[in-house]
DNA sequence: GTGAAAGCGCTAACAG
DNA sequence: CTGTTAGCGCTTTCAC
């Protein structure tokens, strides 16, 4: 009952011709190798009737070349990654490629453990949302002519395909956005700044509120905390001690979601007086009560210079000589009731 | 500057012994083979000194096994799912599996074509959530002795593994909650129940209302209208037609999203005047305003179990002897807000 | 105790 | 135009 799945010698065997013949044709390489039309239709014709598949794992180990590409973000269950990657999915797949994912949680020894387990060779090709400390391995992964190309943020000095976002812009323009809706003690929630992405929105706000005569009043949460469980307790302690605070722009998504915990809790008319703006995001924005503006990313443009990056590489032999590829996309800035002038 | 990876052959050469030894060594049958433990000690040294990693590709080749799981669901960047796979993702990593994430759209042709892409072969195993006719291909996926699990859904009169949950009495207990805080016309907001799950949630809900001398009011959304689309205009006559409604019970988390955006847009009162439930959690329901009910399923239980049954058939050779493992587990009321009586 | 060698299924240089 | 053949890196049977 096994069904012994068919290899290209059975089909060489049953047409009474040699296995390469057959490999050229299945490889569509029969035109330049000369090889007759009528045999070539017929390979053709006896591999589909058959049903041949080829068998990838034979292919990969002659050719170096897995057709697996892996895509490893801070965490694929976080609405932004996960609405990237199913994006991304979808290109690939088209390209005959596979998709791979995996989470690294912004931390250190798992990616590093993750791009070694993936092993340097198994795969074709990296996206990675880089955590901070991996500097090094993309080094050694971009010497070893592996095709990468990071996302969302990137290391200074380090010369790697890369599509990010407009950070700076896009904070600077919600910022002021705040302003102009006669916010005057906007403060800023984030993660610390030690990655590219936070110092752009960082300097982004930081810039609006000076150009415009104001204080930046932040709140610079590391990373560690809220991953387990204590920027609740931050955000709390933050909004106690900034008294008068009239509103408040989250630097990601994660944020707002401890940020509004926190008001619920302890102040729920916050939620109304406060204005509230959020970077990326999210599908029940458009449904809380008051709607809430966010910085959006767009996604479906990063994947897709994600993967123009990408495919090219994955042809080349030697990528050193290439030029890295840095695409910096456009935000958009989602207007709702959370950021309009509170002031009738 | 290549630095072209090392191989068993590589390290039998410098050690100057036969690769069989070196295999043995590194496949820990050193014992078995009674290799001496000089020897033995020397080749894993030596191993690790120059880092050596086996060629995972080639293994595959002779082995027949990829160490790839496919986990197959309806849409990955859905809350639930992307949650589901970041467990597993962890649990599989752990086991040495990596895995492929792919969206089915619950699609038949989708689903088919993903799976025949996996090539039968390729991948070691296959965790589903199947669309709802694609009966044939899983049948014939474990005629081929190929270790499947159905997540989610199943499928009547076949034979294979499967986690759910009991969707009939989550539902019905969701449903006598509502009627415990004195809702009498508890709505009904599902996709067409063609497929188990929905079935359940259906039935649960049916037997609740029934057993309390209510009727039930239901409305049944094709899965294909949601996703165009269409979800929202059928929502919005669903309360135009079935006025006096006090209650309503949504069968999935994205019914959930389209309802509360077309109350926002009607009529933003029957946020709070309804009482409200929510088939699966979003991390967003315990800041909403009010905060939302929900049928919480366990996920990290349903991970656990998945790979509990998948991990021996990885190890079998015949699968076709074992008996199918189908489990069913309970889901958590996750009580908020929003269900609670609106009577004073 | 250890090694030689076959071969997993495929590609492509080389030969005719 | 088509076929022979040598591997890709590894596992495993069989022989010594």
């Amino acid at each position: 009952m096994k069904k012994k799945p068919v290899s290209i010698r059975n089909i060489a065997e049953e047409l009474k011709i040699s296995v390469t013949t057959v490999s050229f044709v299945l490889n569509g390489k029969a035109k330049e190798k000369h090889i007759s039309k009528e045999l070539t239709k017929k390979v053709l014709e006896y591999a589909k009737l058959i049903n041949y598949r080829p068998n990838q794992i034979a292919q990969s180990l002659r050719t170096g070349k897995s057709k697996i590409l892996v895509f490893m973000v801070e965490d694929i269950s976080n609405h932004f990654f996960s609405k990237l990657a199913r994006i991304f999915e979808d290109i690939a797949y088209k390209k005959g490629y596979k998709v791979i994912f995996c989470s690294n949680e912004n931390d250190d020894e798992k990616s590093n453990e993750l791009i070694s387990l993936f092993n340097f060779r198994q795969v074709d090709g990296f996206v990675i949302v880089p955590s901070p400390g991996i500097k090094d391995t993309i080094e050694s992964l971009i010497k070893d002519n592996i095709p990468v190309v990071l996302l969302d943020r990137f290391f200074e000095g380090v010369d790697c395909n890369s599509v990010v976002i407009d950070n700076e812009k896009a904070s600077f323009d919600a910022t002021v956005h705040l302003i102009n809706n006669q916010f005057k003690k906007i403060g800023f929630i984030t993660i610390a700044p030690n990655q590219t992405q936070m110092k752009g929105r960082l300097s982004g706000y930081v810039k609006a509120v000076n150009e415009n005569g104001l204080n930046p009043i932040t709140l610079e949460i590391p990373y560690d905390e809220v991953y387990v469980g204590k920027g609740k307790e931050r955000i709390k302690n933050f909004f106690d001690e900034e008294t008068g605070l009239d509103a408040v722009f989250f630097a990601t998504n994660y944020l707002v979601q401890i940020g509004l915990e926190v008001f619920k809790e302890n102040k729920p008319s916050l939620i109304n007086d406060l204005g509230i703006v959020s970077f990326d995001d999210n599908d029940m924005y458009k449904i809380y009560s008051p709607t809430i503006t966010s910085v959006s990313q767009p996604l479906v443009e990063i994947s897709t210079a994600l993967m123009e990056i990408l495919l090219p590489l994955l042809k080349k032999k030697d990528l050193i000589t290439e030029a890295p590829h840095k695409i910096m996309l456009n935000t958009e800035l989602i207007i709702r009731e959370s950021s309009l002038s509170k002031v009738m």
